[in-house]
DNA sequence: CTCAAACCGGACTGAAATGATCCGGAAAAG
DNA sequence: CTTTTCCGGATCATTTCAGTCCGGTTTGAG
């Protein structure tokens, strides 16, 4: 009754492109450390994305991924059902012929409304809808150390208790 | 993001005692057999269902099952989570502190509706509900040999291509 | 009192899905 | 032709699922 890993380090990884001018292209490994995402993982479900025309990919040096249409024109169903298949929270397949329990399933039509329910969810919500107030803990991190770095002579004893301010971008 | 075959036999069961007249107590076997379910599997799921007072058992002979309160009483909701624990889209446990990914993460907040809808639909859908339609594969074979039985010396050689007609009860 | 019927509940097990990693290969840029 | 970057198939460890087993406890009947 979850939705996978892959699924939300999909749409994770998403936010972070669209979070850029649009046709901008970004290494895989940037992706990942924005969004604190295993690297070859992340590989791996960009694929299912670009398979699936959402991103497109170029390979070579500058290289990388882009968003292959608006954040706006993307739905979030979209996005997961590219990567886990269709939702379904049905198990019996061939739903018209009747379910292996029995004819009519009662179970079935109830798992049917349900099913039906969370996929308009998903599907009325864009990929830009994702992306407003939504920031990464990776990418705060990075903001952090930038800021650790400017630093003259950072106290190295001290490191990890360091509580000063900082601004991201 | 599918029910375990657990809550789906569980709901199963509770429709055939919902069948019968409230306060009737019948076994285990008897259940397995209307509804084509693994006995010993659903002994343990029976002893969850027990244990959240959906239903209350009888040891020693004459033992067995009956349901605790109306069907019409009984939410899909109840049991489901009595079976396999709350119902959480989400992944992140403590919703309010913030997940893993992101503060105000955008992903949780969607994940988080589309498991109130899914709640809403079990929660309004009883176990009367489910009990209308429903006619269980178990029981139908159940009658169809009984048929068979009170025939006088039935078609040995032709038995898998009979279709007479039989009702239930 | 004793035995058999029936559920209780914890341990266990096999199979599948999940979450990831690895590595050789192909393509694009310089 | 070398480097960079993605492609994609194989592989692997872990967890969950689905289900079984078995000794124990309770109850009713004889």
């Amino acid at each position: 009754m979850q939705i996978t890993r892959a699924a939300e380090y999909g749409v994770l990884g998403l936010t972070a492109l669209a979070r850029r001018p649009l046709g901008e292209v970004v290494m895989i490994d940037t992706l990942c450390a924005e969004e604190d995402i295993p690297r070859s993982f992340l590989g791996k479900i960009l694929q299912s994305l670009n398979r699936a025309g959402i991103v497109r990919s170029a390979r070579g040096s500058g290289g990388g991924f882009c968003l292959a249409k608006e954040p706006s024109e993307i739905s979030a169903l979209e996005i997961i059902e590219a990567i886990e298949g269709p939702i379904s929270l049905q198990r019996c397949l061939d739903e018209d012929l009747g379910c292996e329990h029995s004819t009519g399933c009662a179970l079935c039509s109830l798992l049917a409304v349900a099913q039906d329910r969370v996929k308009d969810v998903f599907r009325t919500t864009s990929l830009s809808d994702l992306t407003g107030r939504h920031i990464p803990n990776g990418l705060v991190r990075q903001a952090r150390d930038r800021h650790r770095e400017s630093e003259s002579t950072p106290p190295v004893e001290a490191a990890d208790t360091v509580t000063s301010t900082w601004t991201i971008n």
